[in-house]
RNA sequence: GCCCAUGUGGCUCAGGGGUAGAGCACACCCUUGGUAAGGGUGAGGUCGUGAGUUCGAGUCUCACCAUGGGCUCCA
């Protein structure tokens, strides 16, 4: 056979006489990397390859060590197998079925005859710490489909069965740990033992392949790292992710309330109402400078309409019907077919055109009952929504304008981690698909020609169009979606809409359907986690706490705090006879941004000693400075301090 | 909707067959104290709802409601 060569990160070139493993090169290079390794990327792929594959001439090979971050996705891998292999030593009637790595971690779906309980994951725990610390080989076999299938068939392991049916190769691979294997495809470590830490996390109903009409499986998660230490931080991370929960934040600051008489249906108290009014108020400034008007469109519909969109027949299940006075009415889910009606009432003109209309409106959509969660899933919200009326050739401008508008809004608010996804014709759909192409070109057509990189969803679109979702990563990393831009090309031809060309004759126009912030519900709720409370200036509820230190400087106090309401300022003045100490606990606690510490000596001088919520204080400034900084701050909607050019919102660290 | 868990004063939680507890918050009083919790007194709960078991049920059983973690769905 010719000589092998494997080309190193350095360039340095390996010859071998045969195709060698990942680890044979690893073992020609040093016996101590050979020890460490776990895998290999080749050829510049981004998941790693388990150590066992045979690698052909001229690959090029990156080895993954312990030390390196990609060597987690191998450890979790082996530890998947661990976990299933601790159960099954538990409890022999259990069946497995799939195990794979996620973000921080992994699960194991399994098919138990009685759930799972708290205890039992503790076990589950303990039996894997056993099973690890017999840091048992692992050992790759190719087993022939038909040996495969018998063999598990014998074992009763009907998922592991199914699963090699639906691969229909002709060979498959096993890992064989001391005497437990499974099917898998890799990649998994040498040994066991080089899994040091895991952690069972929790537990939860999954279904068979996704599909609620497979059985019910029960999903444990859990996590694995190389170092003990990584474990520890990475528990540390999840306790700082549980303070920065909105509904806690919600509850501590006294922004919103639940009801069960109102599943879904959040109250804001009125520093809730507030920041949701800032935000509304915000983006309507936005609709000026970017050319839209803003409508109000009815609450409640003749069932009619919703047949005459294509809501009823698609979207019914989400919907709210009452009967009133023998009469079908259901509220609006959506804005939009009430838009197209508006747009009906006048003939239109192509120099009306593109028609934008945004639309405050409140709608309310049946969630199902599992699905609701905090504000970022409820029963009752109003989007920051806008139809845009336009003619084919307008679809590329507009799409621009939106995404300039978008940018413009996420970055005045810090949000500069975003990605956008396309999505494509659902099962479930309306029109066309010549319809369906157009649109869908026309949305990647825009986007390239903006040179921005998205990536597609293949089959996520709404059932009347295609659609962009713009997905911000908050500062825990966790995605969420927010604005998103729909291409309609079916609610215009439901409801005949139409404008007059340059030519005189009926042109049918484009609907595009949009949203910046997506529900201000669900963004109030993503914002306060993201910034774990700490909102920028203008958009928090009280902006100034007048703290005195005793009563003999309350009249002074309310002097102040009677010009800080002239000029519009949040201003919350405690006078309670209680010690300066607590008064400051409590304002930082509501992380009221600027607290004006009052004493005799401010009083005496007429000036003001300000404590901004990082604990920096800045003594004996002059008051009307303070105020036309800090004026000039909110109407800015600066994200800083003027005074210490401190974030006030973006990565604000967990108090 | 499905699986699992949880539901005790406004909030955070203890108590697990013999009839209700703490801390914080609240009210009143004392304290007037200079940068993250001063002290005292008091008020406040048909223990999510409804049935059942029992001499007796926050406590055990069942159903329902709500919430939480997921699945599925989605702004």
């Amino acid at each position: 056979m010719a000589a092998v060569h494997i080309t190193l990160p350095d360039n340095s070139v390996r010859t071998f006489d045969h195709e060698p493993t990942v680890l044979e090169v690893a073992k020609s290079i040093g016996p101590r990397l050979a020890k460490d390794t776990v895998g290999g990327l080749i050829n510049d792929e981004k998941e790693v390859s388990d150590l066992r594959r045979i690698l052909k001439d001229g690959t090029r090979l990156k080895i993954v060590t312990l030390a390196m971050p990609e060597a987690l996705e191998v450890i979790r891998h082996s530890a998947a197998h661990v976990m299933a292999q601790a159960v099954q030593e538990l409890w022999p009637d259990v069946k497995v079925t799939i195990g794979p790595v996620i973000e921080n971690g992994f699960y194991y779906d399994f098919s138990s005859p009685r759930p799972f309980t708290p205890d039992d994951l503790l076990a589950i725990e303990k039996r894997m710490e056993q099973i690890i610390a017999r840091d048992l080989e692992v050992v790759k076999e190719d087993w022939s489909q038909d040996q495969a299938i018998k063999t598990f068939d014998k074992m009763g392991e009907n998922f592991k069965v199914e699963i090699i049916r639906d691969l229909g190769e002709k060979s498959v691979s096993v890992y064989k740990q001391g005497d437990w294997f499974d099917l898998c495809r890799g990649p998994h470590v040498q040994r066991l033992g080089v899994i040091k830490a895991v952690k069972v996390l929790s537990l939860a109903g999954a279904y068979w392949r996704g599909d609620e009409k497979n059985p019910q499986l029960q999903r444990v998660y859990a996590t694995a790292f190389t170092d003990k230490k990584d474990l520890a931080e990475y528990l540390h991370n999840l306790e700082e992710a549980k303070k920065r929960d909105h509904r806690k934040i919600g509850k501590d600051l006294g922004l919103f309330y639940f009801h069960p008489l109102s599943p879904g249906g959040p109250f804001f108290a009125p520093k809730g109402a507030l920041i949701y009014n800032q935000l509304q108020n915000f983006v309507r400034e936005k609709y000026i400078q970017y050319g839209y008007k803003e409508v109000i469109t009815p609450q409640i519909f003749d069932v009619d309409l919703f047949h005459r969109s294509g809501h009823y027949a698609n979207y019914k299940e989400n919907m709210y019907f009452t009967k009133v006075e023998e009469r079908d009415f259901s509220l609006k889910p959506m804005n939009c077919p009430g838009h197209c009606l508006l747009y009906s009432t006048e003939l239109r003109s192509y120099r009306d055109l593109p028609w934008r209309i945004a639309d405050f409106g409140r709608l309310h959509r049946f969630e199902r009952s599992g699905v609701m969660h905090g504000l970022t899933r409820v029963r009752t919200f109003c989007q920051d929504d806008a139809h845009i009326f336009c003619a084919m050739e307008d679809i590329q401008s507009e799409i621009r304008s939106f995404m300039v508008m978008l940018n413009d809004i996420y970055n005045s608010l810090g949000l500069t981690n975003y990605t956008i996804f396309l999505s494509t014709r659902p099962a479930q759909r309306m029109g066309s698909d010549a319809v369906w192409d157009r649109a869908e070109n026309a949305l990647a057509d825009a986007l390239k020609d903006l040179k921005l990189p998205y990536t597609v969803n293949a089959g996520d679109g709404a059932f009347y169009g295609p659609k962009l979702d713009i997905m911000f990563v908050d500062a825990l990393k966790r995605p969420w979606q927010l604005g998103t831009l729909q291409v309609d090309f079916n609610l215009p031809e439901a409801f005949d809409l139409k404008f007059i060309g340059a030519d005189n004759k009926d042109h049918r126009p484009v609907m595009l359907h949009r949203a910046i912030l997506g529900s201000l519900e669900r963004f109030i709720g993503v914002y306060l986690e993201h910034t774990a409370g700490h909102l920028p200036t203008w958009l928090t509820p009280t902006q100034v706490a007048i703290l005195s230190v005793t009563d003999s400087q309350n009249d002074y106090c309310l002097e102040l705090e009677r010009k800080l309401k002239a000029e519009g300022v949040r201003v919350e003045f405690d006078q309670r006879s209680e010690k300066l100490g607590f008064k400051i606990r409590e304002a930082q606690l509501q992380k009221i941004p600027y607290m004006l510490v009052i004493g005799d000596k401010e009083k005496a001088a007429g000036n003001v000693s300000v404590r901004l919520k990082s604990g920096a204080t800045k003594y004996g400034l002059n008051f009307s400075d303070f105020v036309s900084k800090l004026k000039c701050e909110i109407q800015e909607r600066s994200l800083h301090s003027p005074w210490t050019g401190e974030a006030s919102a973006q990565d604000a660290t967990v108090t």
